[in-house]
Formats: structure tokens, sequence, C-alpha cells
DNA sequence: GTTTTTTTGATTTACGTACATCAAATTTGG
DNA sequence: CCAAATTTGATGTACGTAAATCAAAAAAAC
């Protein structure tokens, strides 16, 4: 039988009421005795049972999701996902609000951050706007020990305790190289269309896409970044004129808004053998990778990224570890042949 | 506040007894009376406390995990993820025991479900060997109320509860739409290395390898299976030979052994530019990514798998439903840019 | 050595559920 | 209508931990 703390107060020769303290970090108790406590907890190797734990703490989990306010396909999927989350909440004591933020707007997230503080959420998950002030923010809460996730956009340079999220760089990488070797010897000009420069996650896939291409696809040239700020119908518009180029043979779109960028894709290049990639699988990408105008998707699952986060901030609240590799946000690809 | 069973009582106007009598499908109650329970509980919306019914119950999941005896990577991979999760076991409740039986062995398998019924375990996770017999053991054990998942290799038809591993046909056309779009419009030869067509993962890995194949990729001819026996030295001599044919152009290595092709290839295929796409990412699968060996690595996470299965059983054990979404184990594609 | 402070022990209640026991009430059968 | 059977209530203990109280003991300060 697993060791309880009865067993830890004989072996340490204390009462119960001292291993409590030990364990739950309570005055009043002194070094050597402490130690003792210590000792017989590593020699017993006893681990709190944290089901029994909660029960005696009546212990829930308040946890605080910061959103952007953007329209788009994920981050509609990312409400969803914690609108799922929020009916399990009995069931895993978890107790989740969310707050919408301006997007791109580092001065309200702050201001969100700061009225945080007086709350007193168990863990905070948030999408982070990439700015010296949201940093300095996040800093101070990890300071005053509120367990903090970031969310699909990370916050590099903070104490934020996780990222629950794809590796972007590595996802404008792989793009590259997907559609690189989908083209294989052509010749020619490949279209990229953002949301913005402003956000992190595009800066990154970017990045990643442009040092791939660079370093191992030199007969292929990456025209001047469109961006189409995640709206369907100013991607249209942008990709539609971009067509008329007749060089372009390949497109990597990394970012929302991609039905617009369907749509002119539809209208403007039934004629021609394009290779497109595009990022997050929604109805629309999805219908577009099953009829062969995008040849591939990659995505990030929401589900997992909103599990993962809550999964963690619970952790952390208890002190607990967390298995990195569960942890881990996958860059999904989809090819037709293995959409979900 | 979350309901609990005193609410309950009062709104039914029974006493704290009989509403465990209803919660526990104990027997001495009139059906009038389950009724009235039933609408209180429904009507305050109560749901059970998992975790303190556990504590009350001292209850632990004795589970059995059968896995066939095979000494490849990716079974290595698989046994060294369920001592990770014995590791955790104290915290998860969980008390797992591994039972090896010899691999492609129906009748052995067999001999083991059976012993099991005896032992009552409150959940099996098995690596089925697809064969009548097994079906019609694993089905006699689901009416015996064993719940019973899948690992890796399904056994579709039987009434198994669940299936932990990737969609294998799924796995076999993506392989075959990578790698004839990494080919482009080149003509030529396809060699294929297989485990063994007995298991019925690599049979399916073919099927939709080859259906994929003749439908979109007619320029190239898939030669006849290879099988390796998931050993790299019968998969070196195998691969070998073949690439003495100089009208190969791609490979498809559906199973184990990838140590021998890998070896195979840098002897024989240095001078050429083969296309190459393999499953399982091992450290051999690995370097050879890295070092343009090998174009692309198919898959299945095997410690996602174990964490799946484990968690699904627990939920059956109790009667709690599980989300699909977290329990669907995807294909991971790897290039060498989105590498763990 | 006495007083003050700090440390420790003993004990109790609580969390929400499971499960057992025994008595009381109700229903059923004859 | 009575006896037997069934159903229900009341109550207590247990699970492993948290948290509080108050008394007792030990250590530190004077």
């Amino acid at each position: 039988m697993r060791p309880t703390v009865h067993d830890i107060a004989a072996a340490a020769g204390v009462s119960l009421a001292t291993v409590d303290r030990v364990l739950n970090r309570r005055p009043g108790v002194r070094h050597v005795t402490r130690e003792k406590v210590e000792t017989a907890i590593r020699e017993l190797g006893y681990i709190r049972d944290v089901a029994a734990a909660n029960l005696a703490k009546g212990r829930t989990y308040p946890l605080v999701f910061i959103l952007p306010a953007s329209d788009n396909s994920f981050m509609h999927g990312l409400n969803a996902e914690i609108r799922q989350a929020i009916l399990r909440s009995p069931a895993e004591r978890t107790d989740i609000r969310t707050i919408e933020v301006p997007a791109f707007d580092p001065a309200a997230l702050v201001s969100v951050l700061e009225g945080l503080s007086r709350e007193k959420p168990c863990g905070i998950a948030m999408v982070a706007t990439d700015a010296p002030d949201v940093r300095a923010a996040v800093d101070r809460l990890v300071r005053e020990r509120f367990p903090i996730v970031t969310l699909v956009s990370d916050l590099t340079g903070s104490l934020r305790h996780h990222y629950a999220g794809v590796d972007n760089i590595a996802a404008g990488r792989t793009a590259a190289r997907l559609l690189g070797r989908f083209l294989g010897a052509r010749k020619g000009e490949i279209a990229v269309l953002a949301g913005s420069m402003l956000v992190r996650d595009h800066r990154e896939r970017l990045e990643g896409f442009t040092s791939v291409m660079a370093e191992e696809f030199p007969d292929l040239a990456i025209l001047p970044v469109l961006e189409g700020r995640d709206d369907p119908e100013v991607a249209h518009r942008l990709v539609a004129d971009a067509l008329g180029n007749a060089g372009i043979i390949g497109v990597y779109s990394l970012g929302a808004g991609n039905r617009g960028l369907v749509r002119a894709l539809k209208e403007k290049a039934v004629d021609r053998t394009l290779t497109v990639i595009a990022h997050e699988l929604t109805a629309h990408t999805r219908a577009a990778l099953i009829d062969n105008t995008i040849d591939a998707i990659l995505n990030q699952d929401a589900g997992h990224e909103v599990r993962s986060a809550i999964r963690v901030l619970k952790a952390k609240a208890d002190g607990l570890a967390v298995i990195d590799a569960q942890e881990r946000i996958r860059l999904d690809i989809f090819l037709k042949d293995n959409l979900p």
C-alpha cells in the first residue's frame, strides 16, 4: 500500500500535525524536525494523494483565458474549445472565465493583466501580444506566483511557465520544404499571404519559410508579403491581384482569412497548376484540400492547446510536474488522405 | 456550488441511503422511489465527484497490457512508455502489468486472454493479432464487461471499446501522395519494404499506398513487396539487392527494421536521388532524415497511444465519457524541419 | 531559575462518497 | 387482518488529507 501521512508521522516519530505543517509549508517547525519529516517522506516514497487533498480543501481551479477579439475561424474554434472545457468544469473542478481584449493592443492586454492580480485566479492562459509592456506585466504576475501559460502565440523572453502552441518557425520551414519539394525542379515565384507582420506567430512562420527557401530552393523567388489582416475580403482582393502575375507557381498562406484565398484561387487559377499550402484546418480549407485547390494544410489543434493549457495550469497550481511530451503541441500536416 | 448526494436526498425527499442505493445500482428500491431520485439528479444536475468516490472506494485500476515479444525499436519504445506510465501509477491510481506473447501467434494470445477473465483486471489494452479466434476471445471478454482497447494494431469487427492507434490505410495513402508529389513528373519504379503481410497494420498501409498510387500516380510502378520481417539484417539484404534495379526512384518502408534500410541506401544509392519515405521515428530514421537519406517519416506517438489507452480504460471502468477528439491518435508527418 | 516565546502533540471536524448495519415503515401475500 | 417480505431511514465508519484549536513541552531570553 501507498504510505499516508500517518505512516510518515510514525516513521519520523512526530505527530500528524507536524507532518501537516511540513507538507503545507506552515510555520512553527524547527529545522531539525522538518528535516526528520522530509527524510521520512523521501524514504517511504510518500506522494500526496492529490484527490484526497483537493477534496479536503474543497479546491477549485479558477482559471482565466485572455483572448483577442478577432473574428476568424481559428479564434472561433479556440473559443468553442474553451466552451467545451467549461462544460467539463464540474468534473475537472475548474472554473473558467474568458476575457476578450482588442487584438494587437498591448496596452489593453496589460491593463487586463493588472486587473487580474486583484482577482486571484489560480492560473492564467493568454494569447500573447508581443510587446515589452506585456512581457513586463507577465513577469510581474509570475513573480506574484501566478501560473501563466501563453496560448497559440508565445512571449519569448518572459517568465511565463509554459507555451501551449506550435513552433511557428518550424511550421514555416516545413511549409517551405513541402512547397519546394512539391514543385520539384520548377522555377518561378511564390506568393505569401499573411495576416499581419505585427503578430509574432506570423513573423516567425515567414522567417522559417524564407530561410528554408533561400537555403534549399534558390529557383523559387518569394514575392513581397501580402498582408490580408486575417480578413477574407482583403485576402481575396490581394490574391486576385497578385495572380495577374503569370510567374507565380506557388502560394503560402500563413495566416487566417483563407476563405478569400480559396475564392481567388478558384476564380483566377483554374487553368494553372498552382501549388498551395495554407495554415489552419477549417471548413473552407478542408473543402479546398479535398477538391485539390490546396495541396497541404498545416494545423494546430485548438482543442489540444486548450486542454494542455488547463492541465499545465492545474499542475503548476498544485506544484506538480507535467509530462512534457504530452504537452508538446504538434504541428499537424494534412494532405487529403489523412484528414481527421 | 455543485450539488451533493445530500442535496439530492433532500430534493427527492428520501434518505441518503436510498440515494446511495440508486446511484450505485444496489437493490431494494421501489420503482417509483428510484424515479423520484433520478428526477432529482437530473434536475439538480448532480455529477458524482469521482475523486471523492474513488477515495471512499480505495479504488485502484488494475490494468493489463498485452504486447508482442518483438525486438524492434517501435516495440521497445512502446515498452518504455508503459514503464513511464507505471512510474506514474501511484498518482494515477493505476496498477499496470504487462504480458508478453509471441508475435503473430493467435493461439498464444487467446490463451492469455482467457487467463485474464479469472484475474479480473479492470481494463485490458492489447496489440491485436488479427485472427478469428482472437476476435472471439475479445468479444467474450467484452460481454463479461471487461473494458478492452486495442493498441497500435486494431481488431476490426470485434466488440473492443476503442482503438488507440493510427488509421493505417490513411497512413499508406498519405505516404503515397507524399512520394508521388515529391517525385513530381518523374517516371519509374517504387520499392516497398514491409515487415510482414501477416500483420494487419502493414497490410492496411500497403493497401492505402497502392490505391493512391494507382489512382493518382500511374507513372510510378510498385515493385513486389519486400518482406523484411522487421529485421534490420533481412531488410538490408533485400533493399541492397533491389537497388541493383536502376529503375527504382522511390522507396516506401512501411514497417520496422529501418536500420537495415538506411545502411543499404547509404551503400548503394549515394550517387542516385532516391526519394524515401519510412515509418516510425527512431534514432536511426531521425538521423537519416536529417542527413537527407530519408525524405519524410510517418510516425505514431507511442507515448500518446499508451496514455490514451489508460485514460480510455479508466473512463470505461468508471462508466464515464471520453473526449473523442483527445483520444484520436494522429499520424505525425515529420520532415527535417519539424522534428520534435 | 523564571518568564517568555517557540515548537510540538493530541484531537476534532470537514470534504463527498461508499458501504454496512439495524431498526422502522411500508407493501405484499395469504 | 396478520405475518412475511420488501423497502426505506438513521446512523456510523471509512478513505487520505486539510485545517483549526488548545494544551503541553521544549527552547530561548532574561
